[in-house]
DNA sequence: TCAGATATTTCTGTTGCGGATATATCTGTT
DNA sequence: AACAGATATATCCGCAACAGAAATATCTGA
């Protein structure tokens, strides 16, 4: 068990969207890309550079990796990894924290609560 | 009403550590940075050079700035604007969409804890 | 007064973001 | 089948932000 086992937090916007646009299954960077421009996904708006760049070191630190098929030669299709999965969830629950302090101190409308 | 009126997310994890601090009151900068280190403060651990370096930015953008009252020789207290109000409420509620997100795709744990 | 904690400042290396540019492949139209 | 336009990725590079160390000053309590 080492520390490279371990989710670490917090993660930059870039890199939760990402991580939440393939919580919902494989996908090639452009789509995550639009994903990411969603409200649902997080309303952030990546170029490719921002993109491939944080796909690239999410590869090197094993949170994401490449399935290796394809249904288009231009698609690179990419999956979430069991690491990838705890910190995606390690993150939630933070922010889940923090959203719930903020409703508590009253900076947020009456609404929430799904 | 110029682009410098409206709020700018998505924002990075330092600065929503602080933003949400001073969201509990006037405080000083060290005030802020055992803050954050706390589960509701959203968990962030902060060197002085992340701490102030991000206050100074802050200030520069108009989302926080000095009381200039002090109670303490060493200490210099900082306040949100209504810019940073107005930019901790977008935030907050753009996270608390992605949580949601997450929600209804099992990613977390059934009901946050405290 | 002395030690240790508190509080800020400054500096510097490193990382990651962000936009531009280029290229290749796919799709639909005629 | 050729073309236009959308889709998809690759790569480059300047700049902003983060991260840690080191130095300094002030406060507190024993």
């Amino acid at each position: 068990m080492v520390n490279s086992d371990m989710p670490k937090t917090p993660l930059t916007p870039p890199v939760l969207a990402i991580l939440l646009s393939l919580a919902g299954g494989d996908k090639h960077g452009y789509a995550m890309m639009k994903d990411a421009r969603t409200p649902e996904g997080g309303a952030v708006t990546m170029g490719p550079g921002t993109l491939y760049g944080t796909l690239d070191r999410l590869m090197r630190d094993g949170l994401v990796k490449e399935t290796g098929t394809t249904d288009d030669e231009r698609r690179r299709y990419y999956r979430l990894t069991a690491l990838g999965r705890a910190t995606l969830a390690a993150e939630l629950e933070r922010l889940e924290g923090a959203v719930k302090q903020a409703r508590v101190m009253g900076l947020l409308p009456k609404r929430g609560r799904a």
